[in-house]
DNA sequence: ACTATAATTCGCGAGATGACGAAATGAAGT
DNA sequence: ACTTCATTTCGTCATCTCGCGAATTATAGT
């Protein structure tokens, strides 16, 4: 196999063009979230975002860590995945979609990830207060 | 006209997720380049370079500029555009295709444009002092 | 006008991509 | 062991991408 730096940089290239995967990525900034919790947010077909974090993982842009049931997923720390991630997310800016998963990120966050993985999450209950989605 | 900050970058990231995209712009670093210059080098047909073009013209990373009979394309000066070119250049590092294309231009730009178009390029005339360097 | 030619557009075929649901996998909890 | 459930893999289908050659457009020179 060989990889050199052309195909690298196409890869991670083309795993930023797709607005899901661009905004995964953006969710991952305020840190590690799970599969369910992606989901959740992008409103795909669970077995449709795990191909596009595999995607994201091959192309070195991701870290996958499993942890009992759930697999967390983070931002690589390496130097040029993280610059290709500064300059997408730049470029992104102040997208309204982005600024919108992450408000449903933060909220993501406050609850216990069970709850999450098992009913979904009801998203009308976003403009209240998050007790009142952790409730009934 | 519907096109967000996050579809703008989409389109940025997707348009240099390719090969021949990804090599155009590396040879743009040196200065504007017509069609019939990047089609010798791509060693694609002239309709197939075009379409990259357009490509990448539409997603903000190149200029276009009609000069008589010839299009010379450029690199896009705005800071979104630098900073994608930038960041996948810098990924891209010291590819052997990209400094093998660097080459090529380099000895491009000594020809008159004219016949460099009208005869496609003779690449076997580089061999005398580059072949060994270039590898068989 | 006429010709030559740089470049684009069009139509097509082959292959890649993205979506889904169903089935398989694997780790906890009972 | 059995069940539960988060995640992945697989099969399939629709759609998009990429390459080409042929036809078209546009500009320069005669």
């Amino acid at each position: 196999m060989k990889s050199s730096p052309l195909d690298a940089a196409v890869a991670a290239a083309a795993a930023l063009g797709h607005p899901a995967r661009l905004r995964t990525l953006a969710m991952l900034r305020s840190g590690e979230l799970c599969v369910c919790q992606i989901t959740a947010v992008l409103e795909l077909a669970p077995s449709t975002v795990s191909a596009h974090l595999k995607d994201l993982r091959r192309a070195g842009l991701v870290t996958e860590r499993k942890a009992g049931r759930w697999v967390h997923f983070g931002l690589a720390r390496e130097p040029a995945a993280r610059a290709w991630i500064a300059a997408a997310l730049a470029a992104a800016g102040d997208d309204t979609q982005l600024t919108a998963d992450a408000r449903l990120v933060a909220a993501l966050r406050a609850l216990p990830v069970e709850d999450l993985c098992r009913t979904g999450f009801d998203r009308t209950a976003l403009g209240q207060d998050r007790a009142a989605a952790a409730g009934p």
